[in-house]
DNA sequence: CGCCACTTTGATCCATGTCAAATGCGGTGG
DNA sequence: CCACCGCATTTGACATGGATCAAAGTGGCG
């Protein structure tokens, strides 16, 4: 039950590792400041909300969830991360991590010491250039992400939520059609603002007109027009 | 009626202009890489979604909605924008803008032409630090505006709502109860995702039960403490 | 002064939350 | 290997917040 790994080509690190040329042996950059492949057992935190930043991870294989404390319910999901998503972007400007991330299941990440990067004797001209890429993708990616959610029923939200679970997938070489979905009905719940109650219906809704199968925690959209329909419909 | 600026020490584009010594008569800087003060009309367009990314904008003062086509209710606010906040970076990994931003009240605007940014002179160093302050900052916000709005009720959400205006508005060396609502009540709506007539109700209930005074387009939060508690009651 | 767009207020309905109970499933110990 | 326990998920019944429909103010601007 190895999870796939994603080619170092769609990962959202690469620009970083082009400049350090990791791939090469010898490349002169010191140990620690790129770590590859660190294994994470299911459950087990990368960082958590306000410890001071120190680091960015991308994610190799597997995937993670990014929970805030709530003083209602415990904790609140505000994001799902996938092999070749960047996580932890979002703590440089203030200096410490604003979510805690959690491994939904066995995976690896790369990490980026981002303090020690002048260690390895690169242009800073060209970190500078990763750094922007890196941050500027990110930028871009929030955004798409926040306008999605509100003001869609439940069906919507949850059409969306899996055709861009999908779409992740698929720009990251899998198969676009079959996918893991690690995380438990509640965070789902969670993270589309829902019941887990309606979470449930709507699932086994979708199941039975056909649109997806779901074994488990194994996900295939049957019809991915169908999704898209009832994703924009009103 | 004219409206008051921010000061450039708190605006969302001044690590460039640091950079850029833009106080500077004689400083080098060619002309037409960075405008200050452009008046903007009420209504009018900085830019619209899809088209080409050339240069990100910060507003000097007034404010602006940022707005996607949407099939069913031809337009979605998906944010505002105030006095210091910097627009448009999102466009810069994708090469376009990903919405369009209109003016809610006559304005004025600096306008950085990133194209050009070679043309300065300046160390490439220097430039590429200053994006990466502006980028940090720009992905610090997104991710703190994204996790508010969902699983809220509607009174949470306009109470969530009024508190982070004000204390934008704070933060640019405003006064914090006293800000003025230039936006319409459907563009309210549409961005906490509620119906106007919603929108409607909660506000003259704020007010009755003197948590806010609304004059107009004029806000005064008579009452932080209490939209406090409904911003995070449940 | 009067028109038009925006806003407010009222009445009704429906999607989804909440509460409760049944079912399934994995892990553990005998 | 099986029996049991605890937790996640599913299913059902009911309550309600907010959408929708309708109509009456209100204010800005020609």
């Amino acid at each position: 039950m190895t999870a796939l790994e994603v080619a170092c080509s769609e990962c959202g690190l690469d620009p970083m590792c082009q400049v350090l040329d990791y791939s090469e042996q010898g490349s002169g950059v010191p140990p620690g400041v790129l770590l590859r492949r660190q294994p994470v057992m299911k459950g087990e935190k990368l960082f958590s909300v306000n410890q001071p930043f120190h680091a960015v991870y991308a994610i190799k294989s597997g995937s993670f969830k990014a929970i805030v404390p709530d003083m209602t319910q415990g904790e609140r999901v505000v994001g799902f991360f996938l092999a070749g998503d960047l996580i932890g972007a979002e703590g440089m400007a203030n200096r410490q991590y604003s979510y805690t991330i959690r491994a939904l299941e066995q995976s690896s990440v790369c990490v980026l010491e981002l303090a020690r990067l002048s260690e390895t004797g690169r242009s800073t001209e060209a970190i500078q250039g990763a750094l922007i890429e890196m941050l500027g993708r990110e930028v871009a990616l929030n955004h798409l992400v926040t306008t999605s959610l509100i003001q869609q029923n439940a069906d919507q939200r949850m059409a969306a939520f899996l055709i861009s679970l999908s779409r992740r997938s698929v720009t990251r070489g899998f198969t676009s059609d079959q996918l893991g979905l690690n995380m438990s009905r509640s965070d789902i719940a969670s993270y589309l603002g829902l019941a887990r109650e309606t979470v449930s219906r709507i699932l086994t809704r979708f199941q039975n007109s056909g649109l997806i199968r779901l074994r488990k925690h194994n996900l295939k959209l049957l019809n991915r027009i169908g999704l898209e329909k009832v994703a924009s419909s009103r």
